[in-house]
DNA sequence: TAGATTGTTAATCGATTAACAATC
DNA sequence: TAGATTGTTAATCGATTAACAATC
């Protein structure tokens, strides 16, 4: 095979959406798909399908398409899926509890060992048989326990110092949650979210529906 | 001006970054800013801000760069956030909760003005002085009150029905946090936001960082 | 075998970057 | 004025789509 040519982040993000898409297959015990039933249920093109995974390797077959569940089973792989990653969250708020208690996130093999929070009220409480420590206890734990990922949902303005110290930690992920781009000079992968942001790309586009509607009431109008 | 170019996507989503960044430099009491300034903090080319911004006008002046306060202002009313959205909460488990709690979507225009569920347990309750309501009363709530936005945070299996229902109404737009991609026949636009599929990219990219590591090893050892 | 469908190359399309005249 | 920086056109780059030989 020798060194695959770095795959493209558009390719990767599409690679969860394939993931769901194959587990609803499965579910329906279906076993085989072909590009073409694949992408007229997903509305992407069959030749985009067959692009991106064959960015990893051929895993289908002429005549046949592609065998649902080595599929699912190959995508998990390249996701990392079963490297059973294990997590914190540093922020007991309502984002932290909520996301401490969704289950969906160890079904995909992440798993959730430490919560951590400054608040006394809620220190030694547990979500799920996990008890939620106080940050002081926070270098102790990552000493003690494989941490792979820090899930982020500390407030605004905390954000920078706490990503600094969990990125000093040597922990190789960062969940961020919060709605500021972490820039960390320590060689930490870092994923945003920012709900925020998604909130206000629909709200752009429920604006400029509204101004097509404005604008075709106008053209009528003047008629 | 004219009927002015469909602006494609990626520049959207870039939107409520430039959105952010403006903010902090207000923050700063920074009253300029050039596109190369603006660059350098944000990570990417000075020639994309500057396309990305006439996409929509020319909000710049020669020789002097672009006034933040004006700029901010502009790209708020391009993402239509003077619309004052008012917006609804179905499913009230832990993250229609958190998200009920997030003050910060009110700041960006979007106001929470009901919250709806099933438990008999919590309605009647309230979040920050917004009542949850039984989804039995979502119609009436609806036709009294004008309603853009819906966000989705039901149990996976219920999302599809829930979505269907609210389409119905003539909602605007749907944010949907169920890790499914919703396909309706009704005119509504729909942001979905996945946060599994956020969290399965990290996973891949600590996987793709693991192996490169794994590989380095190799190399010198058989060296 | 004949039909179906892949893997892959080539063509197209769109997005990003570079360059520079216009002008503040 | 001279320097800075925009708005915009052209060049480049990369991603998507189309096409088709290979083959199950």
């Amino acid at each position: 095979m020798g060194v695959q040519k770095k795959v493209s982040i558009a390719v990767i993000r599409r690679l969860p959406r394939y993931y769901r898409y194959l587990a609803d297959l499965l579910r329906m015990d279906i076993t085989r798909v072909s590009s073409k039933e694949l992408s007229a249920r997903m509305g992407i093109t069959a030749s985009q399908i067959r692009q991106d995974l064959n960015c990893f390797g051929g895993f289908g077959q002429q005549g046949y398409g592609y065998n649902v569940e080595a599929l699912y089973k190959e995508i998990g792989e390249i996701l990392g899926l079963s490297n059973n990653y294990q997590t914190i969250i540093i922020g007991a708020g309502h984002m932290g509890k909520a996301l401490a208690n969704y289950t969906n996130f160890e079904k995909r093999g992440f798993k959730l060992i430490g919560i951590f929070d400054v608040n006394p009220e809620i220190i030694g409480t547990k979500i799920r048989g996990i008890e939620i420590m106080h940050m002081d206890r926070l270098e102790e734990f990552v000493s003690n326990n494989k941490v792979d990922i820090a899930i982020l949902t500390v407030p605004y303005d905390q954000t920078p110092s706490v990503a600094d110290r969990v990125a000093r930690l040597g922990i190789k992920g960062l969940w961020n949650f919060s709605p500021m781009d972490l820039k960390l000079p320590y060689d930490v992968i870092i994923e945003n979210v920012h709900l925020s942001d998604s909130l206000m790309v629909l709200g752009y586009k429920i604006n400029e529906k509204l101004k097509a509607e404005k604008g075709a009431k106008k053209t009528k109008n003047s008629k």
